[in-house]
DNA sequence: ATAAGAAACAATAACCATTATCATTATTAT
DNA sequence: ATAATAATGATAATGGTTATTGTTTCTTAT
C-alpha cells in the first residue's frame, strides 16, 4: 500500500462531510468541493471517498440509489424517509445490542451491522 | 397500473427463488431460468424481479455489489460473510423489537428496517 | 533551495448493473 | 376466433462507479 500524502482536495472533501448531517452523494460533494477547487474532477472525489472509507474516516452508506457518505463515524444508524428520501441519523441506546441479539441464533461470528430504518420523517408526517 | 397477465417466465423465476436460500443475483437467476427458457433475455429477468418485488412476492436485498433476491418473504435479516461473501439468513427472536428500540429516540414514524450483519460465517471460521 | 521519487491530480475512457425502447409474441376477455 | 393489451426478446441507453493515462504537486533527501 502506498504511503499516504496530504492533499487539499481530500481535506476539503472530509471537511465538507464533517460539516454536514445529511449524508450527501458523491455528486453533491463534487458540486460543493468544486467551489473551492473549480477543476477538481469527479474521479478525484470518488477516489478520495473510497480512500477515506477504507481509512475509517468516513462511512459509506449503500442504499437503493447512489451511495451516500457520512463524516461522523461514531456508531449510529440511519433512517430513509419513504416520502422525501432524506437520510437521517438514528441513535440507538445501545448499538451493539442488535449484534448480541442476532448472535444467539447464528452459528458464525457477528462483528458488526448496518441498519437502515424506513418510514416517514417528522417533516413529512405533518 | 396495467392489468397483470400470467407469464411462464415469471413463474419460473419465482419458483427458482423459492427453491433457494442463497439469495442469488439477477445474473445467476438468468443463467438458471435459461435452462428452461433458452432465449429468455436478461431484461425480462430484471423486469420480473422488479415486478415481483413490487408485488411483495420476493425481497430485493441491496448490498455493496449487485442486488440479490430472496423468495422467502417472512420477516428475517441477513448476514454477509467478510471472507467468502456468502449471504445467509439470520432469524431474530423478535424482528420488530429493533424498530421499537429505534423509535424511542426518533421523531418520525419508523415502519420497517433492513439489517445486514457482518462477520465470519461458520464455514470460514474453521 | 533543488532535484528525485512518489503520490495525487484532471480528464476521460471503460465497466457493470440496471432500465428503457420497440417490434413481435403470448395471454386474456369478448 | 378476434381484438385488446400485456409480456417478451433483442438491443440500445443510462447512471453510478472504477480504471487508465499523462501531468502536476507534494515530500524528502541532498
Amino acid at each position: 500500500m502506498p504511503a499516504l500524502k496530504y492533499s487539499r482536495q481530500r481535506e476539503s472533501i472530509k471537511r465538507f462531510l464533517m460539516s454536514r448531517y445529511d449524508h450527501p452523494t458523491a455528486d453533491t460533494i463534487y458540486l460543493h468541493v468544486r467551489e473551492e477547487f473549480p477543476n477538481i474532477s469527479l474521479g478525484t472525489v470518488y477516489r478520495n471517498l473510497s480512500l477515506l472509507t477504507e481509512l475509517g474516516e468516513i462511512i459509506k452508506i449503500t442504499t437503493d440509489g447512489p451511495d451516500r457518505f457520512d463524516g461522523h463515524v461514531e456508531p449510529h444508524s440511519h433512517f430513509l424517509c419513504r416520502k422525501c428520501h432524506s437520510l437521517l441519523d438514528v441513535h440507538l441506546d445501545d448499538e451493539s445490542a442488535i449484534d448480541r441479539q442476532a448472535q444467539k441464533n447464528f452459528p458464525g461470528v457477528i462483528d458488526g451491522h448496518s441498519v437502515l430504518y424506513y418510514g416517514i420523517c417528522s417533516d413529512c408526517a405533518k
